[in-house]
DNA sequence: CACTTTTCCCAAAACGTTTTGGAAAAAGGA
DNA sequence: TCCTTTTTCCAAAACGTTTTGGGAAAAGTG
């Protein structure tokens, strides 16, 4: 079917290894036959075996992640956008993105075992990052490659790209304060993984730069497993305080839930309480009142990701790299003063 | 850092040619060597390199998938589902699952062929079908193996799975036709895939089997590009009907827009009008009233999907293998009788 | 015991590239 | 003209497996 590099060589009249140092441009060929070489295998449409290369080259050109949806709860465009931006980028460097789907933490680290030990990737991508998470471990241990999209407790260096939480969430907190909001609660992410830490010290640090005192029972978290179960019952909780909050900020995963606690409690989202959540979903464009959001550039911060990784496959030094990427804020209609 | 069959072999005092064939059981090898080869390979942690068992197979032990986030909006538990079963048998029968993203038509090509001319796959998944699908067109003309998550219309024979969704669309409809509904509308999928073709058909045949008139005022199609949108303007235009629907039948992913326009009219959803959506979303159950629908098994359709795609790429008949699954209503609270 | 069959193992080839280490031919320098 | 340098090409090795095609030793058969 396809044409082979001997095949191609033979029809040139030329050795394999000139051809192939013509295609891969070397100088020790002369640019006639290279131009002659470079035709014929547009001509006869030959492209080299990848695997035959992979094994020349020692190199997998392949790069492995694995997804767990049940704990990351699957909105709709973050993280496709970052899959998309990080395919993209792979595809433009001639890789290949090999993808594991794990069920809970267990078979996570198990896919991404398989992937390093069975020698099918050259580099991880990790994301969904715990405090303590025993995959980065695991990988600084073996010096293998690898790039986080967040980040973990962990002293040795390594090479992330994250999102700006604290800073997001700081200016979400002193824009309400800024708007005479004085009671602002907080519904964060599950603990025990890294991105809610940096969306409490946004939010505390928010609350103190705006003068206003922390209170405890303003602060919850949701649940990976049922966002929105869990920040209705938590809304509604919220709501039997004798001083009630005037504003929410959340992540837009658990907005269902923080809608229907308002609706029964005759609360207007925007009206009666301003809402600002982390992640530009299609909800929060379409609902009515709009919501305010936070926006992460998913896209951008995959192609980092992957960019990144390639270095660090190359030999760079992985502490070289570590970015922290901001936040925009969307101000739309949930985010008005308290009334 | 990890051993090698030479070096194994070595080790065992035996031929790399030996110890090779121990490990794949085969008979002519006695089954004291075959048992000390097994032993020291675990003890050493030996596994065969990938790539060389595929450049020797000539095989890749890898299938393709492309995804379009952009048409296909994500719904957040069915595709992961499909994804989730592909992905579960994949990796027990030792292979790879390469991931392709794409924007639009022309690059979903594009990645596909990259796979398939690139010699990166011994396989395809195709989802998202189009009525005229030329993907399915190349796959047949170069005799590489593929399977459809969904159908099209070509007259070669071909391997698929889908979701009988002329079946799913009927029993919904004359569900709701026993209960009393005679104006009962259809927001179906875009026009150009072909699993709207079967859910229109269904719709017909239950109108038909409840002796009710079809009225092309009923029916209308929602956009990919922007499901809540264009089933919101849909709504409210329904309802300017002289005769308005009581009853409607949609795909559970163009949900938002229907909830956001029957609050603007004033209508309460499963009290005013009967809802029942196709796909079981996670918005479905947490809704309140909770949303009856129409539930597809999405990850046990993805596990027959990739046994039949090995059985294809093994050089069965893929004519064989076109299954159709039976999709499951389950009624919850928006399929009451008409007030 | 001589012959055949079975058991158990292995050397060499093959998969399709890229890299290494020249070598022949052409060009340049005196 | 002879020697050196540059240009241009290539044979052979290597990557790590599996498969092919035996071959020697052990076991069975008469």
């Amino acid at each position: 079917m396809t044409i082979n590099l001997k095949q191609l060589s033979k029809l040139l009249k030329l050795s394999p290894t000139t051809v192939s140092r013509a295609l891969a441009d070397y100088p020790d060929v002369s640019a006639k036959t290279r131009a002659r070489v470079k035709q014929m295998a547009i001509q006869q449409g030959y492209q080299p075996n990848p695997v035959a290369r992979r094994l020349q080259k020692g190199k997998t050109e392949t790069i492995g992640i694995v997804i767990t949806p049940e704990q990351n709860y699957f909105s709709d465009t973050f993280f496709i956008d970052l899959l998309s931006g990080i395919s993209n980028q792979i595809t433009r460097a001639g890789y290949e993105l090999i993808l594991g789907v794990a069920s809970d933490e267990e078979h996570e680290m198990q896919s991404m075992r398989r992937m390093v030990e069975g020698k099918r990737v050259d580099g991880m991508i990790l994301t969904l990052i715990r405090e303590q998470d025993p995959r980065v471990g695991y990988l600084l241990d073996r010096d293998f490659p690898f790039v986080l999209y967040g980040r973990t407790r962990e002293t040795r260096p390594y090479a992330f790209v994250d999102m700006d939480g604290k800073q997001a969430f700081e200016k979400a907190c002193t824009y309400l304060a800024g708007l005479g909001h004085r009671r602002i609660a907080l519904l964060n992410g599950e603990p025990g993984f890294m991105f809610p830490v940096g969306c409490r010290e946004g939010y505390e640090s928010g609350l103190f730069l705006s003068g206003l005192e922390l209170d405890p029972d303003l602060i919850r978290e949701w649940k990976h497993k049922d966002p929105s179960q869990s920040s209705y019952r938590w809304t509604l909780e919220l709501f039997k305080n004798d001083n009630p909050p005037t504003a929410i900020l959340f992540q837009t995963e658990a907005v269902n839930g923080i809608f229907k606690g308002l609706d029964e409690l005759d609360l207007q989202p925007g009206k009666d309480v301003a809402l600002i959540g982390y992640d530009d979903l299609e909800i929060a464009r379409i609902h009515r009142p709009s919501l305010s959001v936070l926006r992460p550039q998913a896209r951008e911060a995959g192609q980092r990701v992957v960019n990144i990784l390639l270095e660090v496959i190359k030999g760079e030094d992985p502490g070289k790299f570590q970015e922290i990427h901001q936040v925009e804020m969307v101000i739309r209609e949930t985010s008005l003063p308290p009334s």
